[in-house]
RNA sequence: GGCGGGGUAGCCAAGUGGUAAGGCUCGGCUCUGCAAAAGCCGUAUGCGCGGGUUCGAUUCCCGCCCCCGCCUCCA
């Protein structure tokens, strides 16, 4: 059973085949650092790192790059703003990203290239395109990308050129091109921009940013990409405009796999920030939700639905991975010694399930559904009293599999001595038939974080 | 206006031309000194609306309604 993707150029169920297998070239749009990202950029790159997850656990060897742009309007006018050097206040937002990567579990792509480093890289790409008669400068002194020069020009995002209705981001007056959708590869420096400026064979200023990943993702991958990845929004005209500059300079085929995610709703509503509804995942810590929460949510719907970010849909969240927390440590009991041995192999039909449904354009739901089968099964069979520690191990073996693409596992929580006194003193005052001095403990062990829970192998312990 | 995504139980959501996975919530039960937690079981005659094709449609076709996105530098 191959592994299968919608791509969008072809909008179809596509099987999927790198061009160098096993290695798999994979670039993903990354943020703009002027400010922190919220979780509608966080749907997108655990969406990526599902991707990079599952086809590592399918044997790929993934070659991942995720730019930082780390100049464009906003981030000029907000350095600006706020006093400091360009690279001082990106530093910041660099920092802040990475920071919540980790929170959020999401794998560390080989490269993170600023967009600030490959300003030469850039220049020869537009030297190139100039060259060959598709780049020209135009009065105000910037670079444009002369879109009659490149036909196939919007058959990524299917829209006919011709048929556009103009919108107000079109100024038709203001500029200087020869036509309305070229697009600018190089950016006049503007007294506005400060002392953001580089030098070039046009004068200073800065690239565009289309440009940017197109120039960054063949110095790092080379001319041709096995996926490329980002949000709908990116469809037109950035991934478009990367498609022209890369193909018109390498006269190769960019990028042989297309995915992109839908976007994120809150409550039921676009998130904006003048709907009150924008969150930064900072936000959600600071209310108490944690990391692995929020990458539950935004990892258990399907990248190419709309995903309804909501509080009750982390409260959900927090209740499933409960279930799984107690599901991996019923077993690791129950396998004792015998999880030594975890890495033994063994074929268990609904772990396969859960890969064949990753297989299937990441049905992260099928996916999912077959896990659950398994919770509940083999919890049935440990009621039952009919698993064996063998069959315990076994099955965390698999989970560590699963949980190698899902990476929602509870850290290792170790339980400080003085919690553990407490419970042998509670178990004295039970042993005693001492309830009121009991129930007292129980609340000792509770202020200090943990709650106990009297099973029948004794008394189990969980952080609250 | 063009292009695209979506409307399945209280919420999230999978899926199939043959009678609706899974998660959360809720209810019952088990366990327990009491709890809590956990576990087990149960909960949509129904898949936006109206037609059509078919022995049979949530699934295919036609029409319509609603939500969301893109339409020239937002993941």
């Amino acid at each position: 059973m191959p592994i299968r993707f919608t791509d969008t150029y072809s909008r179809q169920l596509e099987d999927f085949a790198p061009l160098a297998p096993p290695l798999v070239r994979l670039y993903t749009c990354g943020p703009t650092v002027y400010n922190y990202a919220h979780i509608g950029n966080f749907r997108a790159y655990i969406f990526e790192d599902l991707l990079q997850r599952h086809l590592e656990a399918r044997g790929f060897d993934v070659l991942r790059v995720m730019n930082l742009t780390d100049v464009d309007d906003k981030t000029i006018r907000n350095s600006l703003a706020s006093g400091q050097r360009l690279n001082d206040f990106t530093a910041i937002y660099k920092a802040a990203f990475f920071a919540d990567l980790d929170a959020l579990r999401i794998k560390r792509a080989q490269h993170f290239p600023a967009a600030t480093d490959y300003v030469p890289q850039m220049i020869d790409m537009i030297r190139d395109l100039e060259a060959k008669g598709i780049a020209y400068q135009a009065d105000d002194k910037s670079v444009y990308f002369r879109l009659s020069k490149y036909p196939d020009y919007g058959k990524l995002a299917h829209l006919n050129l011709d048929e556009l209705r103009p919108s107000g981001r079109i100024r038709n007056d203001d500029y200087e091109k020869e036509s309305i959708g070229d697009f600018a590869l190089w950016k006049a420096w503007d007294k506005a921009d400060g002392d953001v400026r580089w030098e070039s064979p046009w004068g200073p200023g800065r690239p565009g940013w289309h440009i940017e990943c197109s120039a960054m993702a063949t110095a790092l991958l080379g001319p041709e990409l096995d996926i490329h990845c980002g949000g709908v929004d990116n469809i037109f005209p950035h991934h478009e405009a990367e498609i022209a500059q890369s193909e018109c300079c390498t006269g190769k085929k960019f990028v042989r796999t297309w995915l992109h995610c839908a976007h994120l709703m809150v409550e039921g509503e676009k998130m904006a920030k003048s709907a009150g509804n924008f969150f930064t995942l900072r936000d959600l810590l600071d209310k108490g939700w944690t990391g692995r929460e929020v990458r539950y949510v935004l990892l258990t719907v399907n990248y190419r639905l709309p995903l309804n970010f909501t509080f009750e849909g982390l409260a959900g969240a927090r209740a499933a991975l409960q279930r799984l927390d107690e599901w991996t440590a019923r077993l690791a009991d129950h396998a004792g010694e015998k999880s030594e041995v975890r890495n033994q192999k063994s074929e268990i039909p609904r772990v396969e399930a859960f890969f064949a449904a990753l297989d299937d354009d990441l049905n992260i739901s099928g996916a999912m559904g077959a896990l659950f089968d398994l919770v509940r099964e083999s919890n049935a069979t440990l009621d039952r009293g009919d698993l064996t520690p063998a069959q315990a191990a076994a099955l965390l073996a698999g989970w560590q599999r699963v949980d190698a693409v899902l990476a929602i596992e509870r850290d290792a929580v170790t339980v400080p001595a003085e919690v553990h006194a407490l419970v042998e003193q509670r178990q004295a005052a039970r042993a005693a038939k001492d309830w009121p001095g009991s129930d007292r403990l129980r609340d000792a062990i509770a202020a200090a974080g943990w709650i106990v829970k009297d099973t029948k192998d004794g008394p189990k312990l969980t952080p609250r």
